[in-house]
DNA sequence: TTGTAAGCGTTATCAG
DNA sequence: CTGATAACGCTTACAA
């Protein structure tokens, strides 16, 4: 038996559909004492508006898609967690969609928003490529990215992100501080903005200090443990530095794990600071000085955005917005002399 | 402008919208000139079938509702990674809502879900009340819950679990193998159903080895890693024990950080073991021995248990199911000694 | 204050 | 093979 519709309410309080209607909206329109009868009966023959049928003559559904590469990533489902509590708030439900960062894939996930006729869509962490930029601004709606990791045109996009540079610049102050001259890098593949962003700021604070840049003191990773693990080697060559700033969180860990096992102490013998703040960087050992995003605010951030561009008639009429949070530093262990700061 | 409709494209085709809607599904009785006419037209015109619209009519939705309490909880993200995978397999949808474990929400949550009309519902990780329960069997679609903590009447439930009496087993049974007589369990509130099977399965393992049960060797955890913090010093009395196994890894997490502050060393003094696989279990130092949850493979068998309910027509009439995964012993360095393992 | 009718975008039935 | 027409469940003029 198919769910009890306003028609069936109409025939058993004997009144016209369209009186149903009015009084579950509560309008006034209707005889309070009618109203009270029928809204009474919706509740006794447990009646539950259909959304669809709702939507389709009211134009909106009341929700938005959110594509991510994967809700398994433990940074993503923050950002999640941040963009479902303020959608909640707003009477907004969200679609979720994973690309597993296939570009086929994403270009599906798009497809299927579209179709559902979601009001607005987030995409978190990605690298937009044009093409599928091309396809998120067919989709018609607002579309808001976070932390996007490619240089992006389309002026139907929106988006949130960290500082990156501001991020880099605080960490290395950090060590500066802490009375390091020899500060190394570990990046991330180049063509990722966010890299680039990241060691302008760790420049910029060298730069500051007075302290020569020096190429060798960069050294490649991949954003992953592994790479950070492999980078160890190659900077403690020579004159190795004292101090080290990672890309991210699980750069840094990986770093940390191969400093362990190669005899040296954090951070005594090497000084490591991340980029993240993800959920790990408290508990390895020694726990992890760190730059921390915030995470569910930039989810916040870009549904309250999502919100505000869905209720503009007009989307491609508001004037170009990108929000940028800035990050802070957490210090930990990895970045104290065993006596404290020497700053 | 609204989105392009089938019948702009019957008016553009000069055709009636039903030979559209029919050239669209591909169905055979369209002739095939006419057919790729209005294909092509569709493609250019940028169509996107409307699914709101189509499950209007065809009375589904291909949508499932995921309640999870939050979607921050790593665990859970790599559950619902699992059920969205599969979910997308088969051509369905993931509603995400987060319940935040306040009962208020979840009945919310609920409401919503029925009103969207999702085809099934899965519930992860929940302490699903009476209440809740009945709330849940109202929505007339199929439910799975995912690790369901309290008992659960319901003919309209089915589940997905681990098998905790299997995990404590296997747990208590690695440690008795290293040589340990004295193993500890920290527990978490006795009412989670979860915690009474894991350690039933400890106690098993105790009989098999005859070795004898002692209560004082049971101490209360909170499931939390305040509450494994706080079990080390109630353990370390008179007689401790030379190993102990906590409920979950948040636990043993806490009780590794509180046995290193208090100069214990891990596994020489105290061998620790853990429940559950979450990342950070390989992350901790020591990295912590664990049982693994098939986390993703949970979410999986979830929703393929959905699946094959929302295909029967009366999944009343399907006989109760309930499928019970076993746990994987990972060993780490938290529970071997110095030397490797004694056996 | 209430009822009638049209329409949202589909699919499906039934004639032609 | 194709076109009317009804139906899905709802909101909203327009009438009464």
């Amino acid at each position: 038996m198919s769910p009890v519709s306003i028609k069936d309410i109409a025939k058993a309080a004997d009144v016209s559909h369209s009186t149903v209607s009015r009084a579950l909206s509560n309008s006034p329109l209707v005889k309070a004492e009618t109203k009270a009868r029928i809204q009474r009966l919706a509740r006794e023959m447990g009646y539950s508006p259909d959304a669809r049928a709702r939507s389709l003559v009211m134009g909106r559904t009341r929700t938005v898609g959110v594509v991510v590469t994967t809700i398994a990533d433990p940074f993503i489902a923050q950002v999640v967690q941040g963009i479902e509590s303020t959608a909640h708030d707003h009477g907004y439900t969200v679609l979720l969609c994973s690309s597993s960062a296939e570009p086929e894939r994403e270009i599906a996930a798009v497809e299927m928003l579209r179709s559902k006729r979601v009001d607005g869509v987030i995409v978190t962490s990605s690298r937009v490529g044009a093409l599928y930029l091309a396809h998120l601004e067919r989709i018609g709606v607002p579309v808001v990215l976070i932390n996007n990791h490619s240089e992006h045109g389309g002026r139907y996009t929106y988006s949130v992100g960290v500082d990156n540079q501001h991020g880099g610049h605080l960490a290395t102050t950090h060590l500066i501080r802490l009375g390091h001259r020899r500060i190394a890098y570990v990046s991330r593949p180049s063509d990722y903005r966010s890299n680039q962003e990241r060691m302008a700021g760790y420049r910029q604070a060298l730069a500051e200090a007075g302290i020569p840049f020096e190429s060798a003191l960069v050294v490649p990773g991949t954003g992953r443990a592994g790479g950070g693990e492999r980078a160890l080697p190659v900077l403690m060559v020579d004159e190795p530095p004292t101090a080290v700033f990672c890309y991210n969180d699980m750069t840094a860990i990986g770093l940390l794990r191969a400093a362990r096992e190669a005899g040296l102490s954090v951070p005594q013998d090497l000084a490591v600071v991340g980029f993240d703040d993800i959920l790990l960087a408290s508990y390895v050992c020694p726990p992890l000085t760190t730059i921390a995003q915030p995470k569910a605010r930039m989810g916040q951030q870009a549904m309250q955005m999502a919100l505000a561009l869905m209720a503009t008639e007009d989307p491609a009429a508001e004037e170009f917005s990108n929000i940028v949070l800035k990050g802070k530093l957490v210090v930990r262990e990895s970045s104290k002399t065993r006596d404290g700061m020497r700053s």
